[in-house]
DNA sequence: TTGTCGAGTGTAAGCGCTTACATAGATAAT
DNA sequence: ATTATCTATGTAAGCGCTTACACTCGACAA
């Protein structure tokens, strides 16, 4: 009895055409290798049974499933969608899907996510960052899933990354700090834990102050989650110390937006009493009042540059080709000398 | 010979516990009928071998992919990030992995989309908002797929919805604005073709405006994509035209933000000299100086709602249990009394 | 004529799971 | 003691596709 209710399949397709089933999977496939005639007839078969071949079928069949997972820390706020929309507009460009998740910044639930990932079949996958659990990298290999790191370069790391130094980055930024004379520095960082982007960060600002002679063990430095809210009360918490800053460096743009509104909601002018500078330059950076001093990150070339490098990984089982991208500091009104 | 290089599989799994194939499946999928002593001992070699399911073999075996499609209009701004984060959590929750996909506002985009999460297999769809081609109602319908509209709450329509009224939110907002005494008044609106939300939040205004006995027909409104840019130029042009308004209702918050911008470029004071107003209640809206006048939506419990929803649609074969979320009108800085 | 070859097609073996059904042993009911 | 009832597990049949290999047949060379 033909399938008449359910979706219909390729055997249907085959018997309603009158040739076997690897006939019409080549017809789908690989058309060169069909005969005009026999393809002419395969392909009305298909159009007036409206056939959608089987995605897991043929994922398992073929053991491809043309599909890129990627797992970023976050959707909530715009660090990473930018970069992200560019890998998915690429790996688009090269027939492929991208799977997105996210793990609240969270390596439990960042581990768990990559085995989803791959039972899913991702042919690659993207991570951010380097830090993980080493279990992590057998696991991956063993299941010989090619994997690619961005927003953070490390020529020696394990996994090839496309992505920039957070480190030389945020020690130029640094350097233009205290070229303006600010001497009373302080931090807010990310939770550095399992977070190499936001160690670099932190290493690049004390490379900076032990290079010109800043006393680090000094240094005034909050952890507190990537949140405009942690921004806000890190900031409060600094200003209340004995030795209020002049300049508060944050660990990207969104703890400096945070910094920046607490400042303001304190009567505080920015720059004029205390100057705040951020890192990524995602959009917000140029809407607040002051614009943020940042870093300019590349997150478009970034994404498509990670796109093309997958790929080239699955396709031709290379072991990938790291890259270093060029950061700009973006200086603007949030960043100006110290108070006299 | 034992499976070696290779993932392992489930056979490998149950050689090493000494058991068949059906009860490993078992201990994962319904542990509670099989035996602790088993159970253990599978979990054990589940670990060692560090196994992980084949998702495209469990789709194809179960008929399920517990996987639901998302498309959004867009990743590119916050709007959608915090509801969808809250809908992939409560999935997460529930076993579920989530696709999404943005169609960038545009109506064949979106189809080839709801199309194509079809094809892999989508257990269930989330779509925004509930104008789209009719043929699309048909499709999903036939392939048996369950829907849930979300952002957007209508009793009557074909889908499912869990969302609010976008058009008793806008009025009452304007119903504010008019009490402070408002005359002047402008929109700059969201392009409405193929998106009820635009098109409701723009009939609220006018409901508002007409309950008041306002001349809808000299209503100043500005259609334009969802961008702080577009906000801007809107701004520019509103502000110099022949009757300058005195208050600017914006489609969305980014909108808003973008008019916001340009007004303190234009040297403008808001709300002394011009009050804005947002839509949405995004993170930006407290952040920008002045802060924005807006529409709170509930996004975080949208999204977990959706989620509930979907799944019940998918496992229960419910047809789907619509919900409108309460709207609340944030009062802020960037409205005020009209110039005296 | 015979043999070779290659193009076009068919056959059938999986891919790694789930699950209906079969089976065995233990326990309860008669 | 016997039978009915469960419970825990095993057996094996697919799920819908791809693809290695086998086969057929006409073209062409020797």
């Amino acid at each position: 009895m033909p399938n008449t209710s359910a979706a219909p399949t390729l055997d249907d397709v085959a018997k309603k055409a009158g040739v076997s089933t690897a006939t019409v999977s080549r017809c789908l496939n690989t058309p060169d290798k069909v005969v005009e005639a026999t393809r002419k007839r395969v392909m009305i078969a298909v159009d007036t049974l409206g056939y959608t071949p089987n995605f897991a079928a043929r994922v398992m069949a073929a053991k491809r499933t043309f599909t890129i997972g990627a797992i970023i820390p976050t959707m909530e706020n715009a660090i990473f969608a930018r970069g992200l929309q560019a890998f998915q507009e690429e790996l688009h460009a090269r027939g492929y899907t991208l799977l997105v998740s996210s793990s609240a910044y969270k390596p439990e639930v960042e581990k768990e996510q990559i085995r989803t990932l791959v039972a899913r079949g991702a042919d690659g996958l993207l991570l951010i960052g380097h830090d993980r659990d080493p279990e992590i990298y057998e696991y991956l290999d063993r299941q010989k899933v090619p994997a690619l790191v961005a927003w953070s370069f490390q020529s020696d790391a394990l996994l090839p990354s496309i992505g920039f130094s957070n480190r030389d980055a945020m020690r130029a930024l640094t350097d233009k700090v205290i070229a303006l004379g600010h001497e009373r520095i302080a931090m807010i960082s990310g939770i550095r834990q399992g977070n190499d982007r936001a160690q670099q960060r932190f290493a690049g600002l004390t490379d900076a102050l032990t290079a010109r002679g800043f006393d680090v063990g000094a240094l005034n430095i909050i952890e507190t989650p990537y949140e405009i809210e942690s921004g806000a009360e890190a900031f409060k918490k600094l200003m209340s110390s004995a030795s209020k800053p002049s300049v508060v460096l944050c660990g990207n743009d969104v703890l400096a937006v945070g910094a920046l509104r607490q400042a303001i909601d304190m009567g505080l002018r920015v720059p004029k009493d205390v100057s705040i500078t951020g890192f990524d330059d995602i959009e917000l950076a140029r809407i607040v009042t002051p614009a943020l001093t940042t870093v300019h990150v590349p997150h478009r070339e970034m994404g498509r540059k990670a796109a093309c490098e997958v790929v080239a990984m699955v396709e031709k089982e290379s072991s990938g080709q790291s890259e270093n991208l060029q950061t700009e500091i973006k200086l603007r009104a949030s960043l100006g000398p110290p108070p006299a």
